[in-house]
DNA sequence: CGCTGACCCTGACGGC
DNA sequence: TGCCGTCAGGGTCAGC
């Protein structure tokens, strides 16, 4: 489900909730995520204040003095703030109480996200090998650049790949390569500077659309608010195969790159 | 080191 | 109506 708009959504929908609260009580349902949620996490949680709910990303932590929650939403997780008492429907696995009433609401029906403890002062292992944010001035296309010679696999892998910078998923993977005219499946290593730099500036204006948008909602996305994002109205290629290009009006093509789904124009990208 | 494919799991959808 | 195959926004890991 979310990408790095979706989950900068959840956090900011969830922060003013979270923010210097106390955790009463945390009820794992189901433990069995990615990895299993550990047994110390309720009780080494609870009696903890929230002093920032920060994203890395697309994890999310919430900070406390005593080491930091990581949550990982996977493909279909989301996380949303309900009443305390509101009942538990199927897939809300998890339930972080805190005071004041609010409930903070872990539901994810495949169970690919994760739901771990970080301890203080530590980066997780999950963490520590990860690119630079892609909003950040430490990403730009010199960089891609860069990491890209001598590499044959598709551009389109090779920005998905959260060692060369996270965030970039799916969605906006199509999305960016479209605005910058490559074909996804072009080997990496085999792109100009100056293309990379277009690519570059596209990731961050894509992702920041999307953010503005509050998300893309496709099947059941909303954010820690419950709202829907509005960005999949501006999608150029994600999920239009046999659709005309906007640009040119040409049929959009669909192939498979990583066994995942890739939407391009064969006319606007080369 | 880089790349490919299997795998984790449930649910929605299309074809028959 | 039901069964079956396919696909879905994530990422890790083994193997070559």
């Amino acid at each position: 489900m979310p990408e790095l708009p979706e989950v900068e959504t959840t956090r900011r929908g969830v922060e003013p909730h979270c923010l210097n609260r106390t955790v009463e009580q945390v009820n794992v349902r189901d433990s069995r995520l990615r990895w299993p949620v550990p047994d110390m996490l309720p009780a080494t949680l609870r009696g903890q204040v929230i002093t920032a709910v920060d994203r890395r990303g697309k994890y999310l932590l919430f900070r406390t003095a005593s080491g930091s929650l990581l949550v990982h939403l996977g493909m279909s997780g989301s996380l949303r703030v309900v009443a305390r008492g509101d009942a538990p429907g199927r897939h809300d696995h998890i339930d972080v109480l805190l005071d004041g009433g609010a409930c903070l609401r872990y539901h994810d029906p495949r169970r690919f996200g994760c739901f771990l403890w970080q301890a203080p002062g530590q980066v997780h292992s999950l963490l520590s090998h990860l690119g630079p944010e892609p909003l950040s001035e430490n990403f730009d296309g010199q960089l891609l650049y860069r990491l890209s010679r001598g590499r044959k696999g598709p551009v389109k892998n090779f920005i998905m790949d959260g060692k060369v910078v996270v965030g970039v998923g799916n969605i906006y993977a199509n999305e960016a390569l479209f605005l910058s005219g490559i074909h996804p499946a072009r080997a990496a290593g085999r792109i100009s500077l100056a293309r990379y730099l277009r690519l570059g500036e596209n990731i961050k204006q894509v992702l920041t659309s999307a953010i503005e948008q509050g998300g893309t909602t496709l099947r059941d996305f909303v954010g820690g608010d419950g709202k829907p994002g509005y960005f999949a109205q501006q999608l150029h290629v994600y999920g239009r195969s046999g659709q005309p290009c906007g640009a040119c009006g040409g049929v959009l093509r669909e192939l498979r790159l990583g066994q995942r789904s890739s939407v391009y124009c064969v006319t606007c990208q080369r």
